[in-house]
DNA sequence: AGTTATACATAAGAAATTTATGTATATATT
DNA sequence: AATATATACATAAATTTCTTATGTATAACT
């Protein structure tokens, strides 16, 4: 039950584009979440998770809110205005590596005739 | 001109890709044929090639061959039999994980309508 | 003669992640 | 009641993967 190292690298902007999508989350959320859309394939470990929100909120990029549901700890974090702004420039970067790696794999396949 | 780090973890899949493609590569020739493929995007570094080379031949998933071309060395590597199944599941992966990257970046595209 | 291109190699450092461990509360199971 | 699983955070050590820096050597261009 390894992640594939193909995942390397692309954590920030899976946070930040779930970020953008449902306005608001906490760390075991995005877990879920992830590993849901995933279909089990991708199962973010918190030693990646918690440090990576920690980094995003030190660049800015985050705002966090600590609550207390049922009696247990939360810290939600959204997308701060730079945050907005930087998430667009990483999708676009994620398209981009989606395209090229297409590609690579399969030169066949006309990107133009995809849609 | 940095990488992005999107592409951490993809390069041995790049390498056994284009082996399969080509038959036959070598180092200075895959760092060429990425440039050109990705229009610049990616541009592997010696320090990264040549360890994975040398780690998929260790591994048995690739064969050497030394020639000597108008006066300089190459070393043509090819996949063995063994890296030609491999090759077969790190593609799989590698689509997999685009079409889990696509679901999460871009939850609107339907993947079985995109060809 | 000096720069750029071709062609290999490796060591040191950085970046991103896994693995392991820790704390704490709530719920389900035996 | 005790134990296991789920929820929810955190961090340190080790590992993986890559960048940066450096080295050797030949060929071609300026």
């Amino acid at each position: 039950m390894k992640n594939s190292p193909l995942y390397k690298g692309s954590l920030n902007t899976i946070i930040m584009k779930l970020l953008e999508e449902n306005g608001r989350m906490y760390g075991y959320e995005i877990t879920q979440k992830v590993k849901v859309i995933t279909n089990g394939e991708l199962n973010i470990t918190e030693g990646a998770l918690y440090p990576a929100l920690h980094k995003l909120e030190a660049d800015g990029l985050l705002d966090v809110e600590v609550e207390k549901v049922d009696n247990r700890m939360r810290k939600y974090y959204k997308l701060t205005e730079s945050g907005v702004k930087e998430t667009v420039n990483r999708l676009e970067e994620m398209e981009e590596f989606i395209r090229n790696m297409q590609t690579l794999v399969n030169p066949k396949t006309n990107p133009d005739l995809q849609f």
